[in-house]
RNA sequence: GGCCGCAUCGUCUAAUGGUUAGGACAUCAGGUUUUCAUCCUGGCAAUCGGGGUUCGAUUCCCCGUGCGGCUACCA
């Protein structure tokens, strides 16, 4: 077996609630890797802080990979060869390692309780000092920690960092960096409770599955010394590292939960489909060279480049996912349609009650009035959820905005003139002759010998029938409605413009 | 504070030691359309600052500035 030769890279996030948009993308790198190269991407959870653990916490994750179609070859859910894939299960593995370290001196017992640590740190801190272990431990006698470990008293396992010298780490983007190990700390590798830290497992992990390049945000870059170190110290081959750039939110800084949701799953709440939101983020931080904008999973895993990757860090923005959502949402069939919003309307959560409240309203119409409202909406939304919010124009509109009841070319006083013939018009309209496309007729007969161009009536009557920027034609709107809520709406919306005593 | 990284239109980005610095989204204007939208055309808009190197720098080097990350028995 040439395992040597085949590219593995994995995924491998910790558990501690929804899948951010910012690791999605890193998953749909690492998977794009492994893909393109015919290899093999793995799924793995890094569970070792048990206080941060979260109800649910694979299941969050493996719902979000799977809706975005990252598939992974081995991990939590489909096994593989090299497990377990949990690593709060592999604790014997970590704990073996950890001795073995230990007698070759390559790490070693800390005995130092937290308030001491506490203390240092702060006095440190007060002296300007970098915050750092001061290897009190280190310097211990093999009797002393003997007696130490036979008195029961908790420990920690560091790792043993050089106390002078550099080490250059090589990234496949950003090429090689130089560290001073005087400035890195004797990292934690085995905590008290007897759980790794993420450096120890990390490491061990990614040696006995396989890894071959190691893809994760660039956070890590400050402690890959420490990684590389580990790598030497076992004596196995280092994998390569990439490190992506970081999303930063539009009022600057890292992209987080104080600016509002950005879990992956929250996107597909909010009506973005999987293809839109795969081609967006690929298209944050690569770039493909050309000036396409349109890629499928499967033309990104034959594009992808590592070394096109772009390093400074991107600022999400939902304008363009906008645009890119509304290209694939227009190839959905009425049935697709349906079914996507079906799927929401049981997952959405809070917002499920509006897709509910679409699918039966939508699913009741007759074909060929789904066929037309679905090629009238699709042009004018962005999103699954814009297409649901056109219930609104079954619901009622409430709210009226008194500035857009006028056509941008025309006038108040001319508006209120509009409103008033169009209830008279519409008053001697029969309820046969009240569907779509005979009002279209009448209508646009009438309109030209009224002196009104078609702007000045249709732009009233559409937003006065939905209350809506963008909504279907105003004749669709009124069959839906019906010829009493069509008049009880123009006539509200031509008192709120008529000027009150 | 220390260490590390990064720096092109508002945003995502392309390009080159010599270009009118290109594209997309957004925005603005005009046109088509039965209003909005869609679609088409056009406009506005960028190389962070200062030094070098060079015939020439947005590109290479240094300094500064700004932004970001790390600085835990979190990942």
């Amino acid at each position: 077996m040439n395992t040597r030769n085949v590219v593995r890279t994995r995924f491998a996030p910790s558990p501690t609630g929804k899948l951010h948009i910012g690791g999605a993308r890193t998953a749909l790198f690492a998977y794009l890797w492994a893909k393109k190269n015919n290899g093999q991407f793995l799924l793995r959870i890094e569970d070792t802080d048990k206080t941060r653990e979260v109800e649910n916490g694979v299941a969050q994750i493996t719902e979000g990979l799977r809706w975005l179609g990252l598939t992974w070859d081995e991990g939590p859910e489909v096994g593989g060869e090299h497990g377990p894939y949990i690593q709060s299960q592999r604790l014997d593995i970590y704990q073996r390692y950890a001795k073995e370290l230990i007698a070759k001196k390559a790490a070693y017992y800390c005995f130092c309780t937290s308030e001491r640590l506490d203390a240092m740190r702060k006095e440190q801190q007060a002296q300007k000092q970098p915050p750092r272990y001061d290897r009190y431990c280190r310097r211990m006698t093999d009797e002393a920690v003997q007696a130490a470990l036979a008195k029961g008293v908790n420990f920690v396992v560091r790792l043993t960092v050089p106390e002078s010298g550099k080490i250059t780490i090589h990234d496949i983007v950003r090429g090689d960096i130089v560290f001073d190990w005087h400035d890195i700390d004797d990292q934690v590798l085995m905590k008290s409770d007897g759980y790794p830290t993420y450096h120890l497992a990390n490491v061990i992990d990614d040696h006995l599955m396989q890894i071959t390049h190691v893809i994760r945000g660039e956070e890590w870059l400050p402690s890959t010394p420490k990684h590389i170190l580990l790598y030497q110290l076992f004596g196995w081959a280092a994998p390569e590292f990439t490190h992506l750039s970081i999303f930063l939110s539009k009022q600057g800084g890292k992209m987080s939960k104080r600016h509002g949701d950005t879990s992956l799953l929250h996107f597909r709440d909010q009506g973005y489909l999987p293809e839109a939101v795969v081609n967006f983020a690929a298209l944050l931080g690569w770039n493909p060279k050309t000036t396409e904008e349109f890629f499928t999973l499967e033309e990104l895993t034959e594009r992808f480049e590592l070394t096109q990757i772009h390093k400074a860090n991107p600022v999400f923005e939902t304008e363009k996912l906008d645009w890119i959502n509304q290209h694939y949402m227009k190839k959905l069939s009425v049935l697709q349609l349906l079914e996507n919003i079906r799927n929401l309307s049981e997952n959405a959560e809070e917002i499920s009650p509006l897709y509910k409240k679409f699918v039966q309203w939508f699913s009741s119409l007759s074909t060929p009035r789904q066929e037309s409202i679905w090629g009238s909406l699709k042009e004018r939304t962005h999103t699954l959820r814009e297409v649901a919010e056109s219930i609104v124009v079954v619901e009622g509109a409430q709210e009226y905005d008194p500035k857009k009841l006028v056509w941008k070319k025309s006038t108040v006083e001319e508006t209120c003139k509009v409103y008033i013939a169009l209830q008279e018009k519409i008053a001697h309209i029969s309820e046969e002759q009240f569907l779509a496309k005979p009002l279209n007729d009448i209508f646009m007969q009438w309109i030209p010998t009224t002196g009104w161009g078609n702007g000045d009536v249709l732009w009233p009557m559409r937003y006065a029938l939905s209350g809506v920027d963008k909504s279907p034609s105003p004749f669709e709107l009124a069959e839906i409605l019906g010829k009493e809520e069509t008049l009880k709406r123009l006539q509200y919306a031509q008192t709120i413009l008529t000027p009150h005593q």
